[in-house]
DNA sequence: CATGGGATTGACT
DNA sequence: GTCAATCCCATGC
Protein backbone atom coordinates (compact mmCIF):
# COMPACT_ATOMS: atom_id res chain seq x y z
CA UNK A 1 0.00 0.00 0.00
CA UNK A 2 1.29 3.51 -0.89
CA UNK A 3 1.03 6.77 0.74
CA UNK A 4 -1.05 8.33 -2.38
CA UNK A 5 -3.69 5.53 -1.15
CA UNK A 6 -4.30 7.11 1.77
CA UNK A 7 -3.95 10.71 0.89
CA UNK A 8 -7.52 10.79 -0.99
CA UNK A 9 -11.38 11.18 0.30
CA UNK A 10 -11.84 9.35 2.84
CA UNK A 11 -14.99 7.89 1.47
CA UNK A 12 -12.87 6.54 -0.95
CA UNK A 13 -10.69 5.59 1.70
CA UNK A 14 -12.92 3.74 3.34
CA UNK A 15 -14.45 1.48 0.38
CA UNK A 16 -11.19 0.48 -1.09
CA UNK A 17 -9.72 -0.75 2.10
CA UNK A 18 -12.87 -3.43 2.20
CA UNK A 19 -10.54 -6.52 1.09
CA UNK A 20 -7.51 -5.81 2.01
CA UNK A 21 -5.43 -7.13 4.40
CA UNK A 22 -4.39 -5.88 8.19
CA UNK A 23 -1.49 -7.86 9.50
CA UNK A 24 0.05 -7.27 13.00
CA UNK A 25 3.62 -9.73 14.36
CA UNK A 26 2.11 -13.26 12.30
CA UNK A 27 -1.73 -12.54 13.41
CA UNK A 28 -3.73 -10.93 9.59
CA UNK A 29 -7.13 -10.84 8.78
CA UNK A 30 -9.01 -9.48 5.63
CA UNK A 31 -11.10 -6.60 6.25
CA UNK A 32 -14.40 -6.56 5.62
CA UNK A 33 -15.89 -3.75 7.21
CA UNK A 34 -14.74 -0.12 7.59
CA UNK A 35 -16.24 3.21 8.32
CA UNK A 36 -15.12 6.47 7.72
CA UNK A 37 -15.29 9.77 9.79
CA UNK A 38 -13.92 13.18 8.85
CA UNK A 39 -13.55 16.57 10.60
CA UNK A 40 -17.08 18.12 9.30
CA UNK A 41 -19.69 15.78 10.96
CA UNK A 42 -20.13 15.13 14.49
CA UNK A 43 -19.74 12.27 14.92
CA UNK A 44 -16.05 12.55 14.09
CA UNK A 45 -13.47 13.08 17.20
CA UNK A 46 -12.20 15.47 14.74
CA UNK A 47 -15.16 17.52 14.86
CA UNK A 48 -14.06 19.36 17.76
CA UNK A 49 -10.63 20.70 15.94
CA UNK A 50 -6.95 20.07 16.92
CA UNK A 51 -6.18 18.91 20.13
CA UNK A 52 -4.21 16.90 21.73
CA UNK A 53 -6.41 13.62 21.63
CA UNK A 54 -7.40 14.32 17.78
CA UNK A 55 -3.26 15.41 17.10
CA UNK A 56 -2.79 11.79 14.70
CA UNK A 57 -5.92 12.41 12.95
CA UNK A 58 -5.12 16.11 12.19
CA UNK A 59 -1.56 14.51 11.02
CA UNK A 60 -0.38 13.22 7.78
CA UNK A 61 -2.22 9.98 6.10
CA UNK A 62 -1.27 6.26 6.48
CA UNK A 63 -0.87 6.79 9.75
CA UNK A 64 -2.95 4.48 12.56
CA UNK A 65 -5.07 6.49 14.73
CA UNK A 66 -5.81 4.16 18.17
CA UNK A 67 -8.04 5.15 21.01
CA UNK A 68 -10.04 3.99 24.01
CA UNK A 69 -13.46 3.12 23.87
CA UNK A 70 -15.67 3.13 26.76
CA UNK A 71 -12.66 2.90 28.76
CA UNK A 72 -12.18 -0.52 27.25
CA UNK A 73 -11.22 -1.33 24.37
CA UNK A 74 -9.17 0.13 21.68
CA UNK A 75 -10.24 0.70 18.23
CA UNK A 76 -8.00 1.39 15.11
CA UNK A 77 -8.44 3.68 12.41
CA UNK A 78 -6.33 4.78 8.99
CA UNK A 79 -5.51 8.61 8.92
CA UNK A 80 -7.02 10.28 5.71
CA UNK A 81 -6.83 13.03 3.56
CA UNK A 82 -4.20 15.42 3.47
CA UNK A 83 -2.45 16.46 6.70
CA UNK A 84 -4.44 19.20 8.29
CA UNK A 85 -7.99 17.41 7.89
CA UNK A 86 -9.13 15.35 10.37
CA UNK A 87 -10.43 12.00 8.47
CA UNK A 88 -9.89 8.02 9.54
CA UNK A 89 -11.46 5.16 8.58
CA UNK A 90 -12.65 3.19 11.57
CA UNK A 91 -11.68 -0.98 11.11
CA UNK A 92 -14.75 -2.71 11.72
CA UNK A 93 -14.23 -6.10 11.20
CA UNK A 94 -11.65 -9.16 9.69
CA UNK A 95 -12.13 -12.63 8.16
CA UNK A 96 -9.55 -13.85 9.89
CA UNK A 97 -6.28 -15.52 7.90
CA UNK A 98 -2.72 -15.84 9.45
CA UNK A 99 -2.41 -16.76 13.26
CA UNK A 100 -5.45 -17.75 14.39
CA UNK A 101 -4.28 -19.84 16.96
CA UNK A 102 -2.86 -17.00 18.60
CA UNK A 103 -5.93 -15.10 18.51
CA UNK A 104 -8.08 -17.78 19.47
CA UNK A 105 -6.25 -17.77 22.86
CA UNK A 106 -5.71 -13.81 23.19
CA UNK A 107 -9.64 -13.70 22.72
CA UNK A 108 -10.36 -16.68 24.58
CA UNK A 109 -12.91 -17.38 21.67
CA UNK A 110 -12.62 -20.65 19.36
CA UNK A 111 -15.50 -19.62 16.72
CA UNK A 112 -13.41 -17.68 14.34
CA UNK A 113 -16.41 -15.93 12.36
CA UNK A 114 -16.17 -14.67 16.15
CA UNK A 115 -12.68 -13.53 16.69
CA UNK A 116 -12.28 -10.09 14.73
CA UNK A 117 -16.21 -9.56 14.03
CA UNK A 118 -16.12 -5.88 15.93
CA UNK A 119 -13.34 -3.23 16.22
CA UNK A 120 -12.83 -3.87 19.77
CA UNK A 121 -12.42 -7.57 19.24
CA UNK A 122 -10.19 -7.09 16.19
CA UNK A 123 -7.59 -5.31 18.05
CA UNK A 124 -7.69 -7.70 21.03
CA UNK A 125 -7.59 -10.16 18.80
CA UNK A 126 -4.12 -9.00 16.63
CA UNK A 127 -2.24 -7.54 19.74
CA UNK A 128 -3.06 -3.54 19.06
CA UNK A 129 -3.25 -1.39 21.75
CA UNK A 130 -3.09 2.42 22.59
CA UNK A 131 0.93 2.30 22.18
CA UNK A 132 0.02 1.69 18.22
CA UNK A 133 -1.42 5.56 18.15
CA UNK A 134 0.37 7.39 15.37
CA UNK A 135 2.29 4.43 14.09
CA UNK A 136 3.22 3.90 10.15
CA UNK A 137 0.39 2.05 8.41
CA UNK A 138 3.69 1.44 6.11
CA UNK A 139 6.00 0.76 7.82
CA UNK A 140 4.62 -1.05 10.39
CA UNK A 141 4.39 -2.89 13.25
CA UNK A 142 1.03 -2.62 12.02
CA UNK A 143 1.09 -3.00 8.02
CA UNK A 144 -1.76 -3.15 5.30
CA UNK A 145 -1.56 -5.00 2.45
CA UNK A 146 -3.94 -4.47 -0.82
CA UNK A 147 -6.35 -6.58 -2.20
CA UNK A 148 -5.22 -10.04 -3.68
CA UNK A 149 -6.74 -12.59 -5.70
CA UNK A 150 -10.57 -13.15 -5.37
CA UNK A 151 -10.78 -10.10 -2.74
CA UNK A 152 -9.77 -7.77 -6.26
CA UNK A 153 -13.21 -7.58 -7.27
CA UNK A 154 -15.33 -7.62 -4.00
CA UNK A 155 -18.87 -6.55 -3.96
CA UNK A 156 -18.80 -3.46 -1.06
CA UNK A 157 -21.89 -3.25 0.40
CA UNK A 158 -23.25 0.43 2.56
CA UNK A 159 -25.08 0.88 4.94
CA UNK A 160 -25.32 3.70 8.33
CA UNK A 161 -22.54 3.48 11.04
CA UNK A 162 -23.45 1.73 14.13
CA UNK A 163 -22.96 2.70 17.69
CA UNK A 164 -23.07 6.58 17.41
CA UNK A 165 -25.92 9.10 18.21
CA UNK A 166 -25.10 11.83 15.70
CA UNK A 167 -25.11 12.21 12.12
CA UNK A 168 -25.99 8.39 12.43
CA UNK A 169 -28.37 8.71 9.00
CA UNK A 170 -25.11 8.83 7.03
CA UNK A 171 -24.58 5.80 4.58
CA UNK A 172 -20.48 6.21 5.75
CA UNK A 173 -20.21 2.00 6.51
CA UNK A 174 -18.48 -0.41 4.10
CA UNK A 175 -18.89 -3.80 4.13
CA UNK A 176 -18.24 -7.13 2.11
CA UNK A 177 -21.47 -8.06 0.70
CA UNK A 178 -22.36 -11.17 2.33
CA UNK A 179 -19.47 -11.62 4.82
CA UNK A 180 -20.05 -14.18 7.60
CA UNK A 181 -17.55 -11.89 9.50
CA UNK A 182 -18.87 -8.48 9.73
CA UNK A 183 -20.00 -7.46 13.44
CA UNK A 184 -23.76 -6.58 12.24
CA UNK A 185 -25.72 -7.77 9.26
CA UNK A 186 -26.18 -4.92 6.94
CA UNK A 187 -29.80 -3.08 6.52
CA UNK A 188 -31.16 -3.54 3.48
C1' DC B 1 -9.97 20.50 39.43
C1' DA B 2 -14.60 17.86 38.80
C1' DT B 3 -17.62 16.10 35.73
C1' DG B 4 -19.71 13.47 31.97
C1' DG B 5 -19.94 11.05 27.80
C1' DG B 6 -18.71 7.68 24.53
C1' DA B 7 -16.89 4.98 16.96
C1' DT B 8 -18.10 -1.56 22.64
C1' DT B 9 -18.45 -5.95 24.53
C1' DG B 10 -20.02 -9.86 27.17
C1' DA B 11 -22.92 -11.54 30.70
C1' DC B 12 -27.37 -12.04 32.00
C1' DT B 13 -32.94 -12.08 31.78
C1' DG C 1 -33.83 -7.43 25.11
C1' DT C 2 -31.04 -4.82 29.28
C1' DC C 3 -26.92 -3.27 31.66
C1' DA C 4 -22.40 -2.46 33.84
C1' DA C 5 -17.42 -2.15 33.26
C1' DT C 6 -13.76 1.46 32.89
C1' DC C 7 -10.64 5.46 31.34
C1' DC C 8 -9.24 9.18 28.37
C1' DC C 9 -9.97 13.70 27.55
C1' DA C 10 -12.94 17.86 26.35
C1' DT C 11 -15.37 21.03 28.70
C1' DG C 12 -16.75 24.20 32.27
C1' DC C 13 -16.33 26.33 36.70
Amino acid sequence: MKRSFYDRPVLDVARDLVGCVVSHEGCSGVIVETEAYHDSEPASHAFVGLTPRTKTLFGPPGYAYVYRSYGIHALLNAVSEPEGVGAAVLIRALEPVEGIALMQARRRVERVQGLCSGPGKLTQALGIGLEHNGTDLLRGPIVIEDRAGAWRDVDVSVDRRIGITKAADLPWRFCAAGSRFLSRRVVS
